[in-house]
DNA sequence: CAAGAATTATGAACCC
DNA sequence: GGGTTCATAATTCTTG
């Protein structure tokens, strides 16, 4: 059980409600909301963005294609270099 | 059709190649792929943090579900128990 | 809130437990039970057939590749269309 | 597929082609694909249900929750239960 | 058992 | 606004 937090403290100031390590445990969640909320900020400007060039006239759904195409295809030159390493292997070279 | 964009531009400083508004198009994508970076770089600081979490001895998964709880309005947090514990009870659980 | 199978009961036979339809409940929960129980068992008969596999020499890794590019192979044909069509659109074409 | 320059067979039975057992190779990978054909269908069943179940006026969030806790060992769940207690009360929450 | 891939579930966005 | 598809998150499984 993963209870090193809860169980091991010692010293006052971090051993707080229930034997947890409180103070560690409020840091932990703040920094990671506060990311959480800059994320959704992110996703917030993006949307905008979308919605500035549906009002140039593009066709968002195509744009969004397009973007994930550009985002994929790095990968793809992987994906062809892994198979080729497949039949190298499969060939026994 | 959703091809203003395409059809319409008429000054030289818009650059039609095939009739799309190039560069416009070129900004959004632009500026779309940044901030997309940007989210994929703090998704990646979360990780980090539930990582050090993980080594501070905290059980990511109850973090998880922690910080997904206190994103929910308490009413809808109330509501879900409540919902999840007459099921139970149907059940005999 | 999703409480019409809590709230709207009636009869004798359907309205158990804390007014919830429990017979209903039960009888989705063993047949979602009984169906994931037949999947585990699939996984466990392909994991078998990888070990079989192995032993008679097999890269496991490799294998694995093969099966998943076969699966990707008509997905990406249409990939491909799809990404046809966006430059047509995007030359005006 | 593209491995036909790996299988372009020759003899019957042992059929190896730059050293692979081509034969086996094949059956392997035939009795793979059909148990996953069967997984898939027994997963588009279960969709069914909770189709079912939420037009039955199910919550399916809840549902799925319920699946999930059922399939954990008793103590497993009184556990974790505990531990997001824990969280809780150091939180203040 | 830790890292990473692959599957599955949740949440958001779009159309009707 | 409801339902369906699409994108992101999270868990599970595999491999080193």
């Amino acid at each position: 059980m993963a209870l090193d937090a809860v169980a091991t403290s010692a010293s006052p100031e971090t051993d707080k409600v229930g034997g947890v390590a409180a103070d560690r445990l409020r840091g932990l969640i703040d920094r990671i909301e506060r990311l959480e909320e800059e994320r959704k900020a992110l996703a917030s400007d993006i949307k905008d963005i979308y919605a500035e060039a549906k009002s140039a006239g593009f066709d968002v759904k195509v744009l969004r294609q397009l973007i994930r195409i550009r985002k994929q295809e790095p990968a793809e030159v992987e994906e062809q270099e892994t198979l080729l390493d497949v039949y190298r292997r499969a060939l026994g070279m």
